[in-house]
DNA sequence: TAAAGATATATGGATTTTCATATATATGTC
DNA sequence: GACATATATATGAAAATCCATATATCTTTA
């Protein structure tokens, strides 16, 4: 993981909200993130996609639905700083939350891990 | 510290390398960060005074020299990471750690805390 | 005057955003 | 089952915006 990358990804206020919440929720679809963050559903994807491609994320489909989580197999060093980086920055995801918590319907998962 | 500006600053090579590099010598001036990284000095000037104006450097002039710092009074999860990133990416730095040792004539620090 | 560093401007290139559309899956209804 | 429709996500292409770099110039200090 080249640190230059990992940062860029992170200097951007789409991602850096995506991944937050994401590390929060541990798990989220795109739908959800498109509803929290009130952004248009191609805008949301595309920066998934780029977190994705650059190994940040990774995503497993179910049903119609495709759910995005912390890639497990990142270095300790950059999980590290995610956690710290929610753990110090909870105002930066008030609102995202809230409108998360507010979202009705949202989308089940299966027991992943039984 | 906005966390997003904060890691824009890291997501641009020159300026990590500027960084990462006066996190481990603790201070260098401009001259020594352009033999360092081997580029042009309004170059370094410039992304420095980025730094310094996001309030992740500050400068102390001495004679001729500018030095530059970490800014001590980075929160403690910035700091943190800036830390953590140095420790973990040693080999980041390796060929500009090597240019600084070889610099002949680097500019003489007054003993600043004594 | 020489050396160190900062700044202004122009330019090229990268990044981000948007719209329209494509694909994949799910849910009817006949 | 076949067909139509709805929902979730991805993507191609264009437009807009942002950012890094180079060159030249300016300022400060010794």
């Amino acid at each position: 993981m080249d640190p230059v990358q990992f940062f860029k990804c992170l200097g951007d206020e789409t991602r850096l909200r995506c991944l937050m919440l994401i590390q929060q929720e541990l798990e989220l679809c795109v739908c959800e993130l498109t509803i929290a963050l009130d952004e248009i559903q191609p805008k949301i994807s595309r920066h998934l996609a780029q977190l994705r491609k650059c190994e940040l994320l990774v995503d497993r489909r179910q049903g119609q639905w495709v759910f995005y989580q912390i890639n497990p197999a990142l270095p300790e060093w950059a999980k590290s700083i995610l956690e710290q980086t929610l753990d110090s920055n909870s105002a930066f995801l008030k609102l995202q939350s809230k409108r998360l918590q507010a979202m009705g319907e949202r989308p089940q998962r299966m027991q992943s891990y039984c």
